[in-house]
DNA sequence: GGGATTGTTTAAAC
DNA sequence: CGTTTAAACAATCC
């Protein structure tokens, strides 16, 4: 489940690897062509053949490559990951593409739930149009934070998943969030105060900052490199362990559903 | 075989 | 009518 640490964990991790090569071309895997989510296969080979990769980048949850003209883009989803090596237990069957370089190496996009997607854009316009404010930039402030939930009678759960607000929470980062900050996730944005928005704008940098020192958390299937694992599972306060104790106050943690997901809580510390 | 899992998009409800 | 919520979708595993 790759969220923003996650994603920032594997773009630095193929970013010096790749920058430089040249894109002879893209094939589908299993017949899944509609991993190309913007074009067919043969459009999306004639943009892309022969354009070198500048740098990688990450945007939300999106990994970016900036080519000469144009950007490829790659989204996880829930189980994507991108492998430079094939190793034993990475079945054919769960590879949805391959891009193929002119240096003859290759970049494997093993996904075996299949919801991960490669987008080709002559601009980053449209991403940056859909996808709110990047949570580790300087623009991200606490001011910003309460200014910005004022507008909002929305639950900060969902508000807080919302791609569109800010880019690249997941469900992991927004429950350790809520948590840290002793914020219930069911209630709604314009009530939280100006400290508490202080309080969970700190939570969020700091956690996201974290997890990326961490190399991102590992709960199913996060790897990166050869079968390298994130370590900041074993940093999380709440998420996955429901039923165990708050480690700041002892109650039991609950597991709710909020908006649909499932949500972490400890109805002691987090209360509307 | 039903339910859980994800983020995004689309449809419905408020 | 704009905002918020729910459902649909992709596919797989247990």
């Amino acid at each position: 489940m790759p969220e923003l640490p996650e994603v920032e964990t594997v773009v630095r991790y193929v970013r010096p690897k790749i920058v430089g090569k040249t894109i002879q071309k893209v094939v589908p895997q299993n017949n899944y062509d509609k991993v190309f989510a913007t074009h067919t296969v043969r459009q999306f080979n004639k943009l892309l053949t022969g354009q070198v990769i500048k740098n990688v980048v990450r945007r939300g949850k999106f990994i970016v490559f900036n080519l000469d003209r144009g950007h490829l883009l790659i989204h996880l989803r829930m189980t994507g990951r991108l492998l430079l090596k094939l190793s034993e237990d990475d079945k054919p069957k769960h590879l949805t593409a391959i891009i193929y370089f002119k240096d003859k190496s290759f970049l494997y996009f093993k996904d075996y739930r299949k919801f991960g997607r490669l987008y080709y854009y002559d601009s980053l316009d449209y991403i940056n149009n859909k996808l709110g404010i990047e949570p580790l930039s300087k623009s991200f402030t606490g001011d910003w934070l309460f200014k910005n939930l004022q507008n909002y009678k929305r639950q900060l759960k969902p508000l807080l998943l919302d791609q569109s607000f800010i880019a690249g929470l997941g469900n992991i980062y927004v429950d350790e969030a809520l948590w840290s900050a002793k914020l219930h996730p069911q209630q709604i944005g314009l009530s939280v105060s100006r400290k508490k928005a202080d309080i969970l704008h700190s939570a969020i940098q700091r956690l996201l900052q974290t997890a990326i020192d961490n190399q991102g958390t590992t709960i199913i299937n996060f790897y990166f490199g050869k079968g390298k694992s994130g370590n900041f599972r074993d940093q999380l306060k709440i998420f996955g362990r429901q039923d165990k104790d708050c480690p700041r106050c002892g109650t039991k943690i609950e597991k709710i559903r909020v908006a649909q997901r499932g949500t972490h809580i400890c109805p002691h510390c987090q209360r509307i």
